[in-house]
DNA sequence: AAATGTCTTGGACAACTGTCCAAGTCCTGT
DNA sequence: ACAGGACTTGGACAGTTGTCCAAGACATTT
């Protein structure tokens, strides 16, 4: 019997700092395809070609492509929440004027209608229809949900809307809708004070709202 | 020179009722492949079998996938044009009360959110994010945009709401963000009562909103 | 009934895909 | 220095894909 020379392409017991680097660079060429071509533009090969290294890479770094693409995934999310700590983290129990929120919420989202910031938000929107189709995709979700509701229910609060859950909801979904209408238009509409206009409504919508019970 | 039996593969002149009739079938298989499985889901073969026809046909009605897909998504949007059209039409001027608005939207929503049409959403998103990619579909999607937008102003006109262009945007981006989160969550959250108190807290803070100028 | 076009369809082809292998290289602990 | 394991990679394989063709079925007009 021949020693084997290695696990079949099993990577279980990970050494290598070479080996985590490599892996991690195909996982951001594989966030980067999912963002510009789509969840199907992934690839092994274009993977590979993404990260500029040959092709059997990736079989070897990932069980299968389901599991490269659900890595990637994660790996997306993971990183959006460690940025959604950050900004909770940032606001914190101070009490927030409407205009610098207005401002914030704008530059913010202006920040993800350069190039990369699009196709960082194309991925995030690829994960929320597989979220739709997948209960895998769907777990990966979650943390990311809560993430943003509980950063858009601070921000109400520091606001001081009465009802901070139901507020802070409709702020993440009508941002999120703005954000894909955005998208989807080649962001031609809405440019600069437009879009302050619409954000400085909405708060004031979402703030003016009596505390009233159904 | 033989006779050439028919133009090749190009059907120019379509004359036969039956031949129109099989078109739409294959286009109605394609939107359904679209929303259950994504755009990707969507290859000849695949159509064809989902339609119950032979493979071969859905060559001889498209000139090419990229065709097919533009297709099903332009009839896709035509439809949902047209029913936005009515849903416009018997809005009319009059003017609406506050809960009425906020059933016939919770109603509407809860509609989507049965099997049939949650396929019919996720072939909307599809659109949308296609549309951020490829022009034509851009295109495609004006048309349903401005639709919408003018449903969504009259709806807010008729709620005496003060800026009808910024809160009718509002009220379309925020039902957008809403149904893609109950389709990429499943729909768990948010059911029956809590579903209405969240669309009648948005439309309390869209007409609410003081016609502030920036 | 014959002609003229559309429609229908089984099969073929090259290109691409996911996956795997076998042989090599490199690093690390001893 | 050497052994053992992780890493690397060119190549191969079968399956799927888009596209096309050629031969026939069908309908309608003449």
């Amino acid at each position: 019997m021949v020693a084997q020379p290695s696990p079949p392409a099993l990577p279980r017991g990970r050494r290598d700092a070479r080996g985590e680097r490599r892996r991690a660079e195909l996982l951001d060429a594989a966030i980067d395809l999912i963002g510009a071509q789509g969840i199907d533009g992934v690839t092994h090969r274009a993977v590979a070609a993404a990260a500029g290294v040959p092709a059997a890479s990736t079989s070897y770094y990932f069980r299968s492509k389901d599991e490269l693409i659900h890595e990637a995934l994660r790996t997306l999310a993971e990183r959006e929440i460690e940025r959604l700590r950050e900004r909770r983290a940032a606001l914190g129990d101070a009490v927030a004027d409407l205009d610098e929120t207005t401002e914030a919420l704008a530059a913010w989202i202006e920040e993800q209608l350069t190039p990369a910031g699009r196709v960082a938000m194309l991925a995030q929107y690829q994960l929320q229809l597989e979220a739709a189709r997948r209960p895998e995709a769907r777990e990966i979700l979650q943390a990311w949900k809560d993430g943003t509701d509980d950063l858009s229910e601070t921000a109400m609060r520091s606001l001081g809307a009465s009802d901070v859950r139901t507020s802070g909801i409709l702020l993440v979904c009508a941002i999120d809708g703005l954000r894909l209408r955005l998208l989807a238009s080649g962001h031609a509409p809405l440019e600069g004070d437009e879009l302050r206009g619409v954000l400085r409504a909405l708060l004031v919508g979402l703030t003016a709202g009596r505390p009233k019970r159904v």
